[in-house]
DNA sequence: TTGTACGCGTTATCAA
DNA sequence: TTGATAACGCGTACAA
């Protein structure tokens, strides 16, 4: 069914049919028919057709870097919710955690496809910021923060000051163990905020006390022993990523060293699983669903021109004290 | 930049920078032009003019209850990478567990936007199955068996058997916790896989040691209870998820009874925090990953007609067995 | 081997 | 309030 045989079955000019399926500056008379001879015949216009004409796809781009994930999940979900009451669908690009597929997508997405663009970053190079800058649709950058484009983020650095500061409570010997720093949110960010909680309490940034891990549980593993025959007397360890912690509770357990009793350890990122091991995880949570629900809006709002101004939008946290360490 | 304007600065035709891109019947000389000025302009032909030439979108629509849960995450990998090796794109339809939203949007695909539909299903109704039928462009369901319709699903029947027959070495006292049987693979064929196992032990079905629950780790927690208050003696429960199975530990420790010494408990899933809890999770694992790789193909296989008849394909399965069910 | 000309299904302009 | 008609960007018979 093509809007000419709508128009000919109503007797109208495929003007009219058009007008009605839009301004809708159509006489009550053939209005009627029009309905019934639309629904009669079940027509959908063609999307193609309408975006030729346009320019208008009616659809966003979503970049993921895997989607086997609860935090990247929540955010998708949040993201469907807020664009599809704005009647946009969406159209999501599995990078597989891939850097070379993040830039090839997002310049698929720039030539056709979307109307917008957003991108879950995890590590975001100098190529990638050239490239959204001179993207012709909008671009919104979710859960890292990056000077001069529009980002919704968690607030990696206080959330992961105030875990320290409230376990520095009970000792000052606080391990880390962090991921790479080329992720500036889970590497960079979090890794300041340990340290400036040390440093409000006058303690001394010491490496003795830091280890680097990939973002695995076997990688916490590896990362948690390596640290305690580093720093055979650390009180208490904050790990990055609740998935690094999930390890270190591991090894801990398994040298039989008494958690939270003898060494304290805390995650981030409040994953479920948390409350599911013995002892539970102390960890940070984030709004993945109100992140990327905020990130469809402000995409929007880009998208129809409400919002000129570029915006960047900080989201909130909660400490989760479970059993791992009481703080 | 349009073919048109390529076509202009190469001194050529329209139809020439057509067949180049395409059928590629040109002259090495102007073939070598078009190429620098292609490359140079960083000119890609407009996908909805393709589409509206060539009826073909080169988009797969997927359609998912939720985004947020392992299975789920490994299917659509496995989707991502068959059909990206196939220049095939992925468009992702999020149901937020409503059946109302999966009828929506099979519709929507298939007036327009795709070439083919991948339904990750949970419940079937007879809406489905007509809709299914009576699409015009192919359709794969995923996870779940439909007469009649191609589809890629998990054998829950057996694996679920296998689990329970082993589980009988040890005791001819198990009980069950199901899910809804509206969904035909985790409700119905999981019950039938215990069932049948019990009878060809010559043990008769007792509805006194099944109880029902929703697929949450508080209902796993409840419908545990009730099962230990209806049936005391049970000596082993197989859960239809793992999240229940998770829910049923929970309860059980909580009771102070020893797992597996006095109950055994095992889930069905493979999910990767069974293996974090504490005892570790016996269960069934899945191969979510290459049923979504399947699953692409075969629909890419059926959009270009490679593939007239239709196909199910019947997964295999894993038993993972960990400390929570020494079977 | 190349170019002309038409059509895909819409929306937008303009005149009536 | 309506209808002719051009245009969107491309692919493809067909003729050259």
């Amino acid at each position: 069914m093509t809007i000419k045989e709508i128009a000919e079955l109503a007797g109208v000019s495929r003007a009219t049919v058009s007008r009605y399926l839009n301004d809708g500056y159509v006489s009550e008379e053939k209005r009627k028919i029009l309905k019934k001879v639309i629904e009669e015949n079940s027509y959908v216009p063609s999307t193609q057709a309408q975006t030729l004409r346009t320019k208008r796809t009616g659809t966003i781009g979503v970049i993921i870097p895997r989607v086997n994930s609860e935090a990247i999940g929540g955010m998708i979900d949040g993201i469907s919710d807020s664009i599809a009451e704005s009647g946009y669908r969406l159209m999501l690009a599995n990078t597989a955690n891939n850097e070379k597929n993040e830039i090839k997508y997002l310049r698929a997405f720039n030539e056709n496809f979307v109307d917008g663009v957003i991108l879950i970053g995890t590590i975001i190079t100098g190529e990638h910021k050239r490239l959204v800058s001179g993207m012709n649709v909008p671009v919104v950058v979710l859960a890292q923060k990056v000077e001069g484009v529009s980002c919704v983020y968690h607030d990696d650095f206080n959330s992961v000051k105030d875990l320290t500061a409230r376990m520095l409570k009970k000792t000052d010997r606080i391990g880390y163990i962090g991921v790479t720093e080329r992720d500036k949110a889970a590497g960079l960010s979090r890794k300041n905020g340990y340290k400036t909680a040390l440093g409000s309490k006058g303690i001394k940034y010491d490496d003795k006390y830091i280890v680097k891990s990939d973002f695995s549980i076997e990688g916490g593993y590896k990362a948690c022993n390596e640290l305690i025959e580093k720093a055979p007397d650390v009180r208490g360890i904050i790990c990055a990523t609740d998935n690094i912690a999930v390890g270190a509770v591991k090894l801990l357990k398994d040298r039989g060293i008494a958690i939270p009793d003898r060494i304290m350890v805390a995650g981030v990122g409040g994953n479920i699983f948390g409350e599911m091991i013995e002892p539970s995880l102390t960890t940070v949570g984030y709004y993945y669903d109100a992140c990327g629900l905020e990130a469809g809006r402000l995409l929007v709002d880009m998208i129809k021109g409400k919002t000129k101004a570029r915006r960047e939008i900080k989201m909130g946290y909660e400490i989760i004290v479970r059993n791992s360490a009481l703080i």
